[in-house]
DNA sequence: AACTATTTATAAGA
DNA sequence: TTCTTATAAATAGTT
């Protein structure tokens, strides 16, 4: 779109590349927006700019609770793929093809040997909550601790360029000193 | 963009909502791949359609590296902005204008009262692995417990069917007899 | 930040 | 779902 077409590889101008990441970013956020209102989906949408900024969008802001479906989904995918993996290399299905029947089975077999009672998953909800806010406290620590690191080095540059505006002047002046030596 | 322009509602027909669903969808998991490739920056989407399917897209595949630089970003935010508010209540600024000079002073102060040592950052890299993975475990075990629970309820479902197919079969023989009998 | 020539996305129809 | 096409929207290059 525009007065030339563009081939998909990075824009290597710098300027046309901040231009045109501006540009797209908002086209992309609209269109994430108008996704959700039209369509009534959830979403959720992040980009860092080059310089490490963090622009993003989701359904109602309710980014956190997004982020967690997403989560939820994934694990619940990957524990029944890694049951179902188990059971056919156990059945010495590993070359053979994988029918819906198959399949079936093998996830069926995995649902009835973790069957448990409602009261356990309240439990394990507590659980996960409470690992969740500690995950976050030892994150923000870390952060805290990065961003003191990052200071104390600056804090040492600071003091190194000090001390060589120091040594320059002293050079300087001993090099006058030696000038009017010479000159007497 | 098409025949006729669109109006930023909620598309009310069920068919052309599932169409112009898949329609952007597509389009927008393009646009986004475009802006990673033409501007080289990091970028994770995800959506949930109506039937709570996922559709994913994340640079180079790299969802979970992207999604903890962002969970990372907002701690750091966090961490900062809860130290500023402490600070600025602390000196009662509350009501004042936030100059940027005294916002530069509170975060210098914050940072300097969490000096570490980088050793020490290290040690709390892996803690936070430890605890993501705890997190994760969680996870996991409380999908398959809902996993479970479903499949208890949907197996409770199938046996009150089957009874209540019996009953009927016996309720159609008693008829039958009783015709029987009726006839003699 | 605007402008505008083009390209691209997509709504409606088949 | 997939294709077609008229039209709306996005945007590359320019000012």
């Amino acid at each position: 779109m525009g007065r030339g077409k563009v081939e998909l590889k990075r824009i290597e101008d710098k300027v046309s590349r901040q231009v045109s990441f501006s540009k797209r970013r908002n086209g992309l956020m609209k269109k994430a927006h108008e996704l959700t209102v039209l369509c009534d989906v959830d979403l959720a949408l992040f980009v860092f700019s080059g310089r490490n900024k963090l622009y993003e969008f989701s359904t109602g802001d309710r980014m956190t609770e997004i982020l967690s479906r997403y989560q939820d989904h994934k694990h619940a995918d990957e524990a029944v793929r890694k049951s179902v993996r188990e059971e056919l290399t156990l059945h010495e299905y590993r070359d053979s093809v994988w029918s819906a029947d198959v399949l079936t089975q093998v996830i069926q077999r995995h649902l009835n040997e973790h069957k448990v009672q409602q009261s356990d998953v309240n439990e394990l909800c507590h659980l996960e909550k409470q690992t969740e806010t500690i995950l976050q406290q030892v994150r923000a620590i870390k952060t805290q601790m990065m961003l003191g690191v990052v200071k104390n080095l600056q804090d040492e540059q600071k003091q190194l360029r000090q001390e060589k505006q120091l040594m320059v002047g002293e050079v300087e002046n001993e090099l006058l000193i030696l000038e009017l030596k010479t000159k007497h």
